[in-house]
DNA sequence: TTGTACGCGTTATCAA
DNA sequence: TTGATAACGCGTACAA
C-alpha cells in the first residue's frame, strides 16, 4: 500500500459530481439556496469517494476551528471534572470540540496556556473565576475572542460569567452554625492566592461571624492544599489551640471529609462535640457518617449553560453579562447544637 | 479602535527584519543551519511587532495541529479525570494540546467522536481499552494516525497500549478472600458492554473462584452502573439471596463504598461478618472505615507514559507495542477471615 | 441557483 | 545559509 495514498479532496468530489467546488462547499456547510438536485448529487459523490473535509484547511479559510478552549485549575478535583464533563457533552450538540488546559492555580501558567490556546485558534475561551492576570483580559479583548468565566459570578464589568455567589452560601453556613449556638468557629480554607472562590467563601464565613459578634481570629483560619489528608492535618492544628472551636467551616467537601475523619480519630463525636460543614456537595457528601452539611454547587448546570452561552457569543448573539445559578444549602447531620460544655 | 485591526503576519515580520518569509519560518521552528545573526534580527522584529504565529495556517502547511485527541468513557469518574489531568500536564511539556471527547461507554458514540477528532486533524489519538468498533481501527490505520490505548493492556496485535493487567489483580483479590476462608463470593461489577476492563476484572474473580472449587453462580454476579447508590442497591439485592455471600468483590472503589455503606446500614460488621474489596484505590479508599482493600491503579503514571509514548510515535519513533504497569494489591481492613457460622 | 478565482497564513521545495 | 515561490485544502466574494 502506498504511504501517500492521495486523500480525496473537495475538488475530487466536485469532479465526481460534475459540479463546482463552490457548490460542494455549499452543500457541506448547509448554505441556503442550494437546489435539492445539487445537494443529492454532491452527497452521493461524497459517499462514493468517502470524502472527509479537512479541518485545518477549513479552519484557515473560515477562521473557525470548531473548538473552544477551557482553562481550569485542575481536573484532579471531581467538582471541576464534573463541570468539564457536562461542558464537553453539551458542546458536542453544537458540533464544537473542547481543548482543555490546566494551570494548578498558577495564574502565570494560566496566562501562558491562554496564549497557546489563542495561537491554536480556538473560537472561544472558558475560564474559572475572575482572578486572572490583567494581560489575559487584554489578550482576549484585543483578539475580540468570545469568552466566558464560570463558577464564580461576582458583578465584574470585565468578566462576563455564569456561576453562583460563593459568599452568600458561605455566610449562610456560618449563620446556620451561629444559630445553633456556636460561638467559636474555625475555618479550613483552600489557599486563596489566585482563587477568588476560596476568598469569597472565606469572606462569607467572616461576614457572618463578625455580624454575630464573634469574629474569626487569624489562628482559627487554616489554609491548606486540596486533599483529605490535608483536611485532617488542618484539624490537628486547630486542636492545638487553647480555646478549641466548636464548629469548623471547610472550603470544600474533600477538606471537610478529612476534618471529619480526624475529628473522629481524635474521639470527638460529630456533631455532638463538633460541627463540620463542607462546600460542593460531592456525591459522597450524603454518604459520609454523619452526612455532611454543605452547599450544592451546580457543576453540571454550569457546564451546560457555559456551553450554550459561549456558543451564542461565538455566533454573535449577545447574552447576559452575568448569570447567577442557585447554590443551595444542604443541611445534613454533620452540624448540630453547640456543645454546652 | 478598528474592528479589523490587521494582525501582524509572518510576512510583516520578514519585511521588518529585512529577510525572507522562509527565514522567519525557520527561526520560528528552530530549524538547523540558521545563523545567529539572522535569528537575532528575526526575534527582534517579532518582539517589536508582537507577532503571534497563526496555528491554523501552520497546521494546514505542516500537517500538524499540535494537539492530540483523547477518547474517554467519561470524566465524571475521578479515576479517569486523574489520568486525563496527568496526560494534559505531560503533553504540555511536549508543546502539545489535548482535545477531549467522552462517549459514555457507547462505542458508536466513540466511533463518531473519533471521526470528528480525525477530521479536526489531531496528530494522534488516545483510547481507553481495546473494546472499539472495528471501523475505529480501520480509520486510524488508513490515516496512518499514531494512536495508543491505555488502561487495559492485554496482548492484542491491533491495539498498542500502555496499561495494566486487569485480570490478575482481580484474581489476586479473590484469592486473598479465598485464603481467608471465604467460600461464598459475590461480585458487584460495572456493566461489561463495551468495557473490557470490567470484563477482565470479572474474569479474574471467576478464575480464582473456579480454581478454588467454589464458582460464582449468576445470581451472585450483579451488574450496576457507576455510583455509590448503585453499589448500595447491588448490596440489597445480594442480601435477598438464600445463601448470602460472605465477601463481595466490587468492580471499582465507588461501588465498594456503596456496598460497604449498605452493609453497615444493614447492621453488618465489616469485615467480621462480610468482607468487601474495591478496585482503583481512589484517594478516599484508605480513609473509609474500615479502610478499603483494593487495587492501586496507576492512573497518573498511565497519563504520563501515554503522553510520552504517543508523542514518540508522532515523531516517528517506534515504541514498544505494549507496556504493562504495576497495579498492586492494597490490603487494608475491609477484608478479613470468613465468619465461622 | 451555480461557477470562477482568489485569499487564508504558514511550511517546504528547490535553487542560489 | 538564505531566498523565491509553490503548495496546503477549503471558503467566499463576485460574476454569471
Amino acid at each position: 500500500m502506498n504511504k501517500e495514498m492521495q486523500r480525496t479532496l473537495l475538488e475530487d468530489v466536485a469532479r465526481e459530481a460534475e459540479v463546482s467546488t463552490a457548490s460542494v462547499s455549499r452543500v457541506l456547510n448547509r448554505a441556503p439556496h442550494v437546489s435539492k438536485r445539487l445537494r443529492e448529487r454532491v452527497e452521493a459523490a461524497i459517499d462514493r469517494l468517502g470524502y472527509v473535509p479537512d479541518g485545518t484547511a477549513r479552519a484557515l479559510a473560515s477562521r473557525r476551528i470548531g473548538a473552544i478552549g477551557a482553562l481550569v485549575p485542575t481536573l484532579d478535583n471531581p467538582i471541576f471534572s464534573a463541570m468539564i464533563d457536562s461542558l464537553e457533552r453539551r458542546l458536542k450538540r453544537h458540533d464544537c470540540r473542547l481543548l482543555i488546559a490546566t494551570y494548578r492555580y498558577d495564574l502565570d501558567d494560566e496566562l501562558q496556556a491562554l496564549r497557546t490556546l489563542i495561537q491554536q485558534g480556538v473560537d472561544g475561551v472558558v475560564l474559572v473565576g475572575h482572578d486572572h492576570r490583567p494581560a489575559a483580559l487584554t489578550l482576549l479583548q484585543r483578539r475580540q475572542l468570545p469568552f466566558l468565566t464560570c463558577w464564580h459570578a461576582e458583578d465584574d464589568p470585565d468578566w462576563p460569567g455564569i456561576g453562583f455567589d460563593n459568599t452568600a452560601p458561605a455566610r449562610h453556613l456560618a449563620e446556620h452554625l451561629l444559630m445553633l449556638g456556636h460561638r467559636r468557629l474555625a475555618v479550613v480554607s483552600a489557599p486563596t492566592d489566585g482563587n477568588d472562590r476560596a476568598r469569597a467563601r472565606l469572606e462569607g464565613f467572616r461576614q457572618a461571624a463578625e455580624a454575630a459578634g464573634c469574629p474569626l481570629p487569624p489562628e482559627r483560619i487554616v489554609k491548606v492544599d486540596y486533599g483529605i489528608a490535608e483536611g485532617a492535618e488542618a484539624f490537628e492544628s486547630l486542636m492545638g489551640l487553647d480555646r478549641r472551636p466548636t464548629a469548623i467551616l471547610c472550603g470544600n467537601d474533600t477538606l471537610a471529609f478529612g476534618v471529619m475523619l480526624a475529628a473522629q480519630r481524635a474521639g470527638l463525636q460529630v456533631p455532638r462535640e463538633i460541627s463540620i460543614t463542607g462546600f460542593d456537595d460531592l456525591p459522597q457528601a450524603r454518604f459520609m457518617s454523619p452526612p455532611l452539611t454543605t452547599v450544592a454547587v451546580p457543576a453540571g448546570e454550569i457546564g451546560r449553560q457555559v456551553a450554550d452561552g459561549l456558543i451564542a457569543r461565538i455566533d454573535g448573539v449577545t447574552t447576559p453579562h452575568r448569570r447567577l445559578l442557585d447554590a443551595p444549602l444542604v443541611l445534613r447531620e454533620s452540624t448540630g447544637p453547640a456543645p454546652t460544655d
